[in-house]
RNA sequence: AGACACGUAGCUCAGUUUGGUUAGAGUACCACCUUGACAUGGUGGGGGUCGUCGGUUCAAGUCCGACCGUGUCUACCA
């Protein structure tokens, strides 16, 4: 084995033989009990950012444990087509070449896609590969395959003949760079500094009234002016007419409870055609509607000559201009306003009158909320129900029709009359509703929003709604693990559409981690150029690198600079390559259930370094084979071979619970501390001790051997599922010593920790423990060097304290660096000393030369100061009638005991001191 | 504007559900040590008025209230 543990040598290695040998793939077959785990789809043009990497691990740490613990684990791989931002790219890609999707045309353009589909779906797998996530690839799905084509069609045809879904002339949001539609969920509202207009519209007799407004150019599409009836101002407006400048319209002066009297002027400009909040107030006043924009975003003939076919922002100017020109253009006051924009896209959106496909979720939605209210479905951590219910509980219809081509064709053809008819193909259409031969009908060229495919991912990946399908093992599924920032877009939703379906919650639990960040607690994305590639983190990168590929393709090329300077601030010498295990480590470390998760690199080091203990502990149980020629057949009863199996026994009770609990930051820690600060600097060091003593003959040592590997055989089989790589690999090594006969450590069982108890073995470590420590807490404040053996002295003490020092003596002497170690009487005078007490027993560290009084004096000086405010605040407590009547009985008896302990310990300390003083 | 979350060591985070010994971990820091698993190490140590103020209680990091600060989401006044 290398001095130095180096992962790179080994993960892939690992990872090949497990797939090859179908270890992650569930067999529904089998008999054991199932647990399953979707996977959150990523987007199969994308990569795998550290966001995807701390969800993965945590789902594999789950399935891993599970897969262990005994149970048929399906953990369902796949990716999504992201319609839209798949699209964007492919046509990103084509301009290059100077091409266009509508030069190429529908059929040949989606060809294009699912090339691009091919070539960059590698990369995600590949990513999740080197992540170690043991998932089914037998069984991976795409939404956008012909199987989950067939249940979105399915589910399409069944909803719209319920009549739940249905097309309508609505006010959408517009992506007018896109074109197309989009739901209300994919808008991102962003603040501006804009102005607010005051613009004059003369009324048709006399006069004028004047409105406030933040989107001059809309004026061109106003159909009436409100104001609030309840407002004495403008109360005898009501009903009588403006004549809308530039337009020449004339539009009437309405009364509306939705006018606020206090902001603006108290009137307001509506215009139904291009705002929620005019189209509801046009619905109830039944104002006509017009439109007065082109799908690309321009103005439309509906509008004056001069406007027409100008841009929006163009179109705003020549308003404000000519409104100047009419001398109507009152004043300009600045203004805070938010523009919304797609989240894909990121370009402006346009409210706007068209035909889309909505679906009606009201009834769905009553009966999610039902489920979840029911328990049958539950988050963890529970306060994410607020979110669902609140969103939930005004949830608007969906619009699910997208002008796009990538995406599932939505299976509804129109006549020439505009009649609808839904099923899944043209000839079922013509058979399902009798259509004459010779009708002419056209397939809608719409798509669904991805979201709605994505909905059925519990189900359709299953087989749904073939037959035989595998919904009875494995659906409902245990656990979805996702992030909070997806609960209305995709896991609502899913609630939704499988209750409504196969009428059972898609998950039984809801497990919310939070949101990986950087070390500063920015959101990591693309334009603030602070994203990470877990595998930068397995493989390492150098500073260079790291700038090119956070600069590359920048919506903002002005921001280089500035990304290059923070890049080289942050991570000046590069990353190092720290291994997965050290990777997958600190993701589980965080994982707390915190909303945020500030990534820190150094966490990542701190946790190579445990993979490198781990290591060297299995590379000195290595050395010891050798030396001692192989391990026994037996184990050892010595007692640090029983106290260590206990410790363990009590950390995998822990980890158990732990993961039940979707606490994998316990887990770790758990795992952390025995390997480290009970495997490692205990037992490894009493077994050091018991090799190289003449008083442990050839049999005792092979015995201790065999205990030391089986602890950690052990130990490596309650780590994997966190640490799979390293553990595996030291597992493997060591297969030949130890007694587990599976091929591969991931196949093995699942330490439970319910072996039986050696408790009074336990204590008699843990004293030897206590008295090394208070030694050693001598030599480290009087600094002495470790290499200079010194004396102890013990006194008083009970018979217990007797015997363990002698049972133990040869350990405590090596471990605290003695030459020798004896009693003295009770009554005899020990010599110029330092002290440390345990309980009634004195542990002494003679001067002798090496120790300055002086030294000793401050010591026991800071142990009086601690030790008196502790004896304080007790004896304030225990002098305390109402504490005394009050607290429970056990913690006052511990009080009363502590305080003696203290009392006792603080005398002895002030004998002590003045000992030390008059060598002063 | 509302809802929710968060504020604990220099930094990144546990601990608060169910109030009860001396508030923990990693990292950073200081001292001593290259001892035959490991310097990606060993041993010892320093460091926290638990955001502020008030309340409940024998007892508050933990429960309640107010405030300050940070963040997220939702809804928005044209």
């Amino acid at each position: 084995m290398k001095k130095v543990f180096n992962p790179r040598n080994i993960e892939q290695k690992w990872y090949e033989q497990w797939e090859s040998k179908n270890y992650f793939n569930a067999d529904p077959k089998s008999k054991k009990p199932s647990f399953c785990i979707m996977i959150p789809p990523p987007n199969v043009t994308g990569s795998l950012h550290m966001g995807h990497g701390f969800q993965n691990t945590l789902m594999d740490a789950l399935i891993r444990y599970k897969r262990m613990s005994g149970y048929d684990a399906l953990w369902q791989v796949g990716t999504d087509h992201a319609g839209i931002v798949t699209q964007m790219v492919v046509e990103r890609e084509l301009e290059k070449e100077g091409l266009s999707r509508e030069l190429l045309g529908r059929e040949k353009f989606v060809k294009k896609v699912w090339e691009w589909k091919k070539k960059s779906g590698n990369n995600i797998t590949n990513q999740m590969r080197r992540l170690g996530a043991s998932v089914d690839w037998s069984r991976e799905a795409f939404t956008m395959s012909p199987e989950m084509s067939k249940a979105v069609q399915e589910v399409f045809i069944q909803l719209y003949d319920q009549g739940l879904i249905y097309r309508g002339e609505r006010l959408v949001n517009w992506d007018i760079a896109l074109q197309t539609a989009l739901s209300d969920l994919e808008v991102s509202n962003e603040e501006v500094g804009g102005n607010l207009w005051f613009f004059r519209y003369p009324l048709v007799d006399e006069g004028h009234v004047t409105i406030a407004t933040t989107r001059p150019e809309t004026m061109l599409g106003d159909t009436a002016v409100a104001v609030n009836p309840k407002d004495k101002r403008f109360k005898e407006l009501i009903g009588r007419r403006v004549l809308l400048p530039l337009s020449r319209r004339e539009i009437p002066i309405i009364g509306d409870n939705y006018v606020d009297p206090e902001f603006g002027t108290g009137c307001v400009k509506i215009t139904p055609a291009h705002d929620f909040n005019d189209f509801e107030v046009g619905k109830r006043h039944k104002l006509p509607l017009v439109n007065i924009l082109n799908l690309d975003g321009t103005l439309n003939n509906d509008v004056p000559n001069p406007f027409k076919g100008l841009e929006i922002s163009d179109a705003r100017k020549k308003v404000i201009k000519e409104m100047e020109k009419l001398d109507l253009l009152e004043k300009v006051e600045p203004h805070k306003t938010k523009i919304p924009r797609g989240d894909r896209s990121n370009s402006v959106l346009e409210p706007l009158l068209t035909y889309q496909w909505f679906l009606d979720v009201k009834k769905m939605s009553n009966v999610a909320i039902k489920a979840v209210k029911k328990g049958q479905t539950e988050f963890i951590p529970k306060n994410w129900e607020n979110t669902f219910f609140a969103w939930m509980n005004d949830i608007q219809d969906w619009c699910i029709s997208r002008q796009i081509w990538w995406g599932h064709r939505i299976p509804a053809w129109f006549d020439e009359e505009g009649n609808i008819f839904v099923a899944e193909s043209e000839d079922k259409v013509r058979q399902k509703y009798e259509l004459a031969s010779q009708k002419k009908i056209k397939q809608e060229e719409d798509v669904l929003d991805t979201w709605f495919s994505s909905a059925l991912w519990t189900f359709s990946t299953l087989g749904w709604p073939s037959k035989d399908n595998l919904l009875k093992k494995y659906h409902p599924t245990d656990v979805l693990v996702t992030g909070f920032d997806i609960i209305f877009f995709w896991v609502a939703r899913m609630i939704m559409m499988t209750t409504h379906f196969i009428s059972e919650v898609p998950f039984k639990k809801i497990f919310i981690h939070g949101l990986v960040k950087d070390s500063e607690g920015q959101k990591m994305s693309k334009s603030k150029g602070n994203i990470l590639d877990p595998l930068d983190i397995i493989d390492g990168i150098k500073v260079k690198t790291l700038i090119k590929k956070r600069t590359e393709g920048l919506m903002q090329p002005k921001m280089k600079e500035k990304i290059e300077k923070q890049t080289i601030k942050e991570f000046p010498e590069g990353i190092q390559p720290y291994g997965t295990d050290a990777l997958r480590l600190t993701y589980c470390s965080l994982a707390s259930g915190s909303r945020d998760v500030n990534f820190d690199l150094k966490r990542v080091e701190g946790y190579r370094n445990f993979c490198n203990k781990l290591w060297n502990a299995a590379r000195f149980i290595n050395l010891q084979l050798a030396e001692n020629n192989g391990s026994g057949t037996k184990e050892s009863k010595d007692t640090p071979d029983l106290w260590i199996k206990e410790r363990l026994n009590e950390a995998s009770q822990k980890v158990n619970s732990y993961f039940e609990e979707f606490r994998f930051d316990l887990a770790t820690q758990t795992i952390y501390d025995f390997i480290w600060n009970e495997f490692c600097d205990w037992y490894i060091e009493i077994c050091k001790i018991r090799f190289s003593s003449p008083d442990y003959q050839e049999s005792e040592k092979k015995a201790i051997l065999k205990s030391l590997i089986s602890t950690l055989e052990e130990s490596l089989r309650l780590a994997h599922p966190i640490i799979p790589f390293i553990t595996e690999e030291i597992w493997q090594q060591f297969k030949p010593e130890h007694a587990n006969k599976s091929p591969s450590i991931m196949i093995s069982k699942y330490p439970t920790g319910k072996a039986k108890k050696a408790s009074k073995k336990m204590n008699d470590i843990e004293w030897v423990k206590e008295i090394v420590t208070s030694i050693r807490n001598i030599r480290g404040e009087m600094k002495i060097k470790p290499s200079l053996k010194i004396s102890a002295l013990l006194q008083q003490g009970n018979k217990t304290d007797k015997q363990r020092s002698k049972d133990f003596e040869h350990l405590i002497v090596e471990l605290a660096g003695l030459n020798s170690m004896r009693w003295i009487d009770n009554d005899e005078e020990p010599p110029a000393s330092a002290i440390n007490f345990h309980k009634n027993l004195k542990v002494l560290i003679p001067l002798e030369g090496l120790i300055k009084a002086v030294e000793e004096n401050k010591r026991i000086e800071k142990n009086i100061s601690k030790l008196t405010k502790e004896s304080d605040s007790l004896s304030k407590q225990l002098n305390n009638d109402k504490f005394l009547n009050n607290a429970p009985p056990e913690l006052v008896k511990n009080q009363k005991e502590r305080f003696k302990e203290i009392s006792k310990e603080l005398q002895l300390l002030d004998i002590q001191l003045q000992e030390i003083q008059k060598l002063l």
